[in-house]
DNA sequence: AGTGAAATTAACTTCGG
DNA sequence: CCGAAGTTAATTTCACT
């Protein structure tokens, strides 16, 4: 097990916050050389601790500001059925985040799409495509009060 | 309205995938010149498309691996407490989203913790801690399948 | 582990056309 | 939008604490 101590931890909240700021300046922030902050950086990559550094777009700006919710229901658990189910939920782009969940209902989906005509399109030509699909329950976003990328570390 | 062509949506597509690629790479992928697509993406940096750049870190790795997705209702929805469950629940650092939605709860929050015993305390300590909370219902989730940092372009 | 300095490479940024 | 030139930062190495 590999482990990280406080100056870590705090450079992965420096570069959840902005991956773009120099060395330089993260050097400054946690009173290390520009070399120690680089052997750091690389060793948080190699160990797959960092994941890896991406561009965050704003949704508004881009037409895909509106969210859905879906729970679903599976028809029936055997492994047969969860393991298809999953595979073909993974190949539509408007679901961007699903998970097995415990409760009710067996998965909840994130999905964004432009408007309500785009949601009624991806439910009626794709989602209830699926097999096995027992019954869903959309809750549409009204407002996004809070959207952090960084995990609290 | 500002628009954006076919270009604009690629090299937005590169970017959320990887924004540490050099614009060399990105002018190979697009068929620009490097100073085009250092324009280009000036350009929708200025404009707020591009909302900043981040370190993606892998929630296994660093321990907050423990995900619940938390519904909850208010007892009442007068302005007043709508605005300040808003705020105090933005103060919670580990609640990485909350939407206020349709359906038969208010809010339904993504709240990320170490673990179950985290979880507990998060709960006891810091949630049920705000005014005004009617009801909640926590679903665990059991498996991620599928979780895209980037917007479908 | 970390430091500072120096050398190298590569990227970013500006500018004239 | 392009290519060239100038500027800056990233990266690597090394001698030393």
């Amino acid at each position: 097990m590999v482990t990280f101590d406080d100056t870590d931890i705090k450079l992965l909240k420096f570069l959840q916050e902005d991956s773009k700021q120099t060395n330089k300046a993260l050097s400054l922030k946690l009173g290390l050389s520009v070399t120690a902050v680089f052997e750091r950086i690389k060793k948080l990559e190699r160990e797959g601790v960092i994941d890896g550094y991406v561009a965050k777009v704003n949704k508004l700006r881009l037409e895909r500001n509106f969210m859905v919710f879906c729970h679903i229901k599976l028809v029936q658990h055997s492994q047969d059925f969860v393991v298809r189910f999953e595979k073909e939920v993974k190949q539509l782009n408007e679901v961007l985040e699903c998970y097995h969940i415990s409760g009710d209902y067996d998965y909840l989906l994130k999905v964004i799409v432009k408007d309500m005509e785009a949601f009624r399109e991806f439910m009626v030509k794709k989602l209830t495509k699926i097999n096995h699909i027992g019954s869903t329950h959309s809750m549409f976003v009204i407002n996004e009060v809070k959207h952090e990328t960084a995990i609290n570390l």
